[in-house]
RNA sequence: GGCCCUGUAGUUCAACGGAUAGAAUGGAAGUUUCCUAAACUUUAGAUAGCAGUUCGAUUCUGCUCGGGGCUACCA
């Protein structure tokens, strides 16, 4: 049981013998640090039953709890809230079952399945900064819900086809003379994502030159002959056409190759790739069964909707009327097919919160064809990357290219390591990888600290930081630790009797409350409650480092259960960055 | 127009309705004969505005003012 359980549970307890029942629950918080004590109990709420001022509650409190339990050290009173110390015998035995965990913060089993489908590129364009937290949350998610004891899926749904993949197409046909990743020297997906550039390019300039020629600027973009030629290449993809089929099967596997790269590069991966080309038909079974059951409506012109005006939204569409899909379509299909193959508990779409919208109404269109697991889908909806001059526009060239950052976060970290020195001894290949480590460590915690939820600002001319409250600072925490271990040599057993002072309290205080940070994080969906975790924990050990010496103890025993205190904060660090997928170096 | 999200130090981020709103960075001032100074210590600096609910509001409600998004027979 976790103290503040404990604690919990045991106020409730004694004040109910001393009020009565039905009191408000009681709540114990970690006591801020300007006050004395290690958890604080609000006795606001118990006023109205205790008859009692709020500091005589407290002291009422304070006193019975003492009284009924040793654990309880000692209390203080200040206005209302109960600030209570528990005994240092307590907290050893809190420390001993921390460290004898061997995965400590791994929550048992739940039993359950779990999709997260994240990423999801489309394979006309390299991956930019946006896809960077995309990626970084899924994955993150992801491991945040295996640490809750969930079985995950973690899935990408590639979109491969459609209009833009044929703008690419048509692009390399008539301007890269045959370029390929190889012959030209370029990243495939670069390579593709140029020529989908190179057919915007000409597409604009025939809609200046039909607009100079007296054409209407709404029909001048529709009538450009380079548009044209893309919808019939569409078409033709659709009719199987042998030619534009390979071709097709051609430049996206160079943008397979392309994203496999840079996925490596930032440590991700996935247990199931979808490609919309293979699942864009789905759904439409779904349609004419929702036709049947009257929860769907067809207009004149033959086109099937959805009419949502009930529910506070608009009309939907499902069906063109040329009785083609559109992306709702697709969804409600491929939802359908992954709770049927897999008795799916939850599915987790990580998707921008521009999408909102159609998430709100892919829920509640599966809800209205009786799926009873409409409400088993989570929409974890994530604010957008901006610059300081606002969104990112690939038509002002302010796109931050994920490679081009992910090698730019490379040399910054190399460059500071090499002057700081201190990685003498280390082979070349060992020095690349601390490299790879610490750039991407700054880079994924940097993202993942800041609520999903929010806008974040990134500033492409400010590095990003390798000191203060960010992942370097964190890595360089456990090294520290690492380097005392490795001096201290073998580790001798926990002895039985722990003599603990108040900074070490504090940090097992921490240490505790990891299981119940994870399972909150869990719940939230919400990686940044373990990157503050992570890093409250390193610079309570920084503060601690630098006041205590380790190997200088002289008293065994002290020595010990110190050594494996640290060993367990390292252990800790690892967990919770782990779950950041930001691996922890030995030194650095 | 309608719907949704958002507004916290100069800047980037925190804070289940709880104490004197925390960090980091930048500014100022310190700490290396001592386990890694990518660290530690001290210092100045913020809840957009107005009401309401509450013992107590950054948090909940309403309005005003800013910022963003959605409102496609695109995905």
């Amino acid at each position: 049981m976790t103290p503040e359980t404990f604690l919990k549970e045991a106020a409730s307890k004694v004040a109910s013998k001393l009020w009565g029942e039905g009191l408000p629950c009681l709540d114990a918080t970690p006591t801020r640090k300007e006050f004395e004590g290690d958890f604080t109990i609000v006795v606001f709420p118990l006023l109205k039953a205790s008859h009692l001022a709020p500091e005589a509650t407290g002291k009422a409190l304070g006193e019975a709890l003492q009284a009924e339990y040793s654990e309880i050290g000692s209390f203080n009173v200040v206005k209302g809230f109960l600030n209570i110390s528990l005994s240092s015998k307590y907290w050893a035995g809190i420390f001993s079952q921390i460290d004898s965990a061997k995965d400590w913060g791994q929550l048992p089993p739940t039993g359950k399945t779990i999709m997260v489908e994240y990423s999801s590129p489309n394979t006309n364009k390299p991956l930019h900064l946006g896809h960077i937290r995309n990626n970084l949350l899924g994955y993150a998610v992801s491991q945040l819900l295996a640490a809750c004891g969930n079985n995950v899926i973690k899935a990408n749904l590639v979109n491969d086809r459609g209009i833009h993949i044929c703008k690419s197409m048509l692009a390399w046909l008539k301007t890269a003379n045959g370029a390929t990743p190889e012959s030209a020297g370029i990243k495939g997906d670069h390579l593709v994502g140029d020529c989908y550039v190179k057919f915007n390019d000409i597409y604009k300039e025939e809609v200046a030159a039909l607009i100079a020629a007296g054409v209407s600027e709404d029909d001048a973009k529709k009538q450009a002959p380079s548009l044209i030629e893309a919808q019939e290449m569409l078409l033709k993809w659709e009719q199987g056409d042998p030619e534009t089929v390979a071709l097709w099967k051609k430049m996206n596997s160079w943008v397979y190759a392309g994203f496999d790269k840079t996925y490596s590069d930032l440590g991700i991966s996935f247990d199931k790739i979808y490609y919309e080309s293979q699942t864009y038909l789905l759904g439409k079974a779904l349609v004419s069964a929702g036709l049947e059951k009257g929860v769907f409506f067809r207009k004149e012109d033959g086109s099937v909707w959805c009419d949502l005006t009930s529910d506070g939204l608009d009309q939907k569409l499902l069906l063109r009327s040329d009785g083609t899909s559109v992306y709702m379509t697709q969804d409600l299909g491929t939802a359908e097919s992954r709770f049927r193959e897999y008795s799916l508990d939850e599915l987790i779409y990580v998707v921008g919160d521009e999408q909102n919208y159609h998430f709100q109404v892919l829920k509640l269109i599966l809800g209205k064809l009786g799926f009873s697991w409409s409400d088993a889908i989570y929409h974890l909806s994530y604010g957008m990357v901006e610059l300081p001059e606002g969104k990112m526009k690939s038509r002002e060239g302010t796109v931050v290219d994920a490679d081009d950052l992910i090698t730019k976060m490379y040399e910054e970290a190399k460059e500071t390591s090499q002057e700081l020195g201190k990685l003498e001894g280390m082979s070349a290949a060992e020095q690349d990888e601390l490299y790879k480590m610490i750039s991407l460590g700054a880079l994924k915690y940097f993202i993942l600290k800041v609520d999903p939820r929010k806008t974040m600002l990134f500033n492409p001319k400010e590095s990003i930081d390798f000191n203060g409250n960010t992942g370097p600072f964190i890595q360089y925490t456990h090294a520290r630790i690492m380097s005392i271990l490795r001096k201290a040599g073998a580790l001798s057993p926990l002895p039985e009797e722990c003599v603990v002072n108040a900074k070490e309290i504090r940090l097992i205080q921490i240490l505790a409350s990891l299981p119940g940070k994870i399972g909150e994080a869990g719940s939230s969906h919400s990686p940044a409650l373990v990157a503050n975790y992570a890093y409250d924990l390193a610079k309570e050990f920084n503060q601690y480092y630098h006041e205590t010496p380790i190997l200088k103890e002289e008293n065994a025993s002290i020595l010990t259960f110190r050594l494996h205190l640290i060993s367990a904060i390292a252990a800790a660090l690892r967990k919770s960055m782990g779950i950041l997928g930001i691996k922890l170096p030995e030194r650095m």
